[in-house]
DNA sequence: TTCTACAATCAAAATTTTACTCATAACTAA
DNA sequence: TTAGTTATGAGTAAAATTTTGATTGTAGAA
């Protein structure tokens, strides 16, 4: 999940833009003239641009160039016609990383996009999220939007294996054989009361559920 | 091999498509308008389309939102003019994944191609499909569609007994052997009253039916 | 050492949901 | 029309889950 800023006049095309990006996990926040974007881009420090050429008040060229004197690291795709073709070096040189020639594909946009993400977010493998939940694995750390929760040694080991498995429906026995290490399931209910006080804790301030009962089956990490 | 389908009514264009593609190796249908189209995508379910933006009857964007209305998830590269440049975002937020500028060339066909069909090709074991109705044995989500629809275990069990063997008529004693287990005792109507419940649920909106009855043998998943 | 706090587990009551039965209605093929 | 199926609606028993309280174990503090 990122934080991406599109700069962008075309109401239309903004549009498309922020309704896919927020459909593929993404914040999306819209600008629609040189100014605004510039302003934004400063507040709220994205992970990446779309800026678009052509905008009102101050071009993409020169938002992209003021970016950069100010020392701004931040991934940037320009959003260019074919007829701006002579603006593309210029682009680059005003310190975006990568363009864009419109009309794109939703597969191209995905593609530049992941490739320029990539750049600049590198991933923490021990940190597991699912929604406004978060585990570290090297800190131990758990929080609930920007709430840090306590766990127990227990509830820790329960917690951590049903974010490594988000959406996916855990049986009883393997949660048992995970976080437990019994082979065979005796009639405790010890995943249950378990199951309880991770509840008690991650909705502690009425946030929505987060682990689901499948009857007769186990539980799932879900929204 | 994948199965594609063409909606164009440029004769020309059509039979040159279909040539090609042909002697690539795939399983080709044409459709000149867009009314077919529809119909066809439906009745055939292609792995991709090729849909001209201009079509008689119903244009292609038309064809392509009405298809994503009911949950079809094909692929769907539109085939645009350089003049309709204000239709491009349009036919991406109408459910296609890409778009050709014709003309366009061989090699360019191909690639779009290529890519598009790697997309959906890429099949999850987990994941069946049957027609709008899919279930998914790693999160056990059951779908018509993209309404999401909740199940008990023993509804699951039926209903992932019937998607695992579409349109294979299933006797009651298989049914009973395969979801209840062979020690099941007693003669009664469990069954139907379980395909009952599914049906209930299946069709709470009025969709069409999926499970048969076949008098005197048992239940069919068929359209 | 004892005490205390807390984690882990167990057990049982309370609650919710599901599985199944049964009687009867509706349907179908001969 | 009728016999044999299948569909339906309602009711009940059973199962699964949640909740609560009690018990046991353990580590650190006094």
């Amino acid at each position: 999940m990122s934080k991406i800023l599109i700069v962008e006049n075309d109401h239309k095309l903004s549009n498309f833009l922020e309704q896919e990006l927020q459909y593929e996990g993404h914040e999306v926040i819209v600008a629609n003239d040189g100014i605004n974007g510039l302003t934004l881009a400063r507040e709220i420090h994205p992970d990446l641009i779309l800026l678009d050429r052509e905008l009102p008040k101050l071009n993409g060229l020169e938002v992209s160039r003021r970016l950069r004197l100010k020392g701004d690291k931040v991934a940037i795709i320009l959003l260019v016609t074919k007829d701006d073709i002579e603006y593309r070096v210029a682009g680059l040189d005003a310190g975006a990383d990568d363009y864009i020639v419109k009309p794109f594909s939703k597969e191209e946009l995905f593609n530049r996009l992941k490739a320029n993400l990539r750049r600049t977010t590198e991933e923490d493998p021990d940190q597991l999220n699912f929604l406004d939940l978060s585990l570290n694995r090297r800190t131990r750390e758990i929080k609930r939007g920007d709430r840090n929760i306590e766990l127990t040694a227990t509830e820790y080991d329960l917690l951590e294996y049903l974010i490594s498995h988000p959406r996916q429906v855990l049986n009883r026995d393997k949660i048992l054989e995970k976080v437990w290490g019994y082979d065979f399931s005796g009639d405790s209910n010890i995943i249950e009361v378990y199951v309880r006080y991770l509840r008690l804790k991650l909705e502690a301030n009425k946030e929505k559920r987060l682990i689901q009962t499948v009857r007769g089956v186990g539980y799932v990490l879900k929204e």
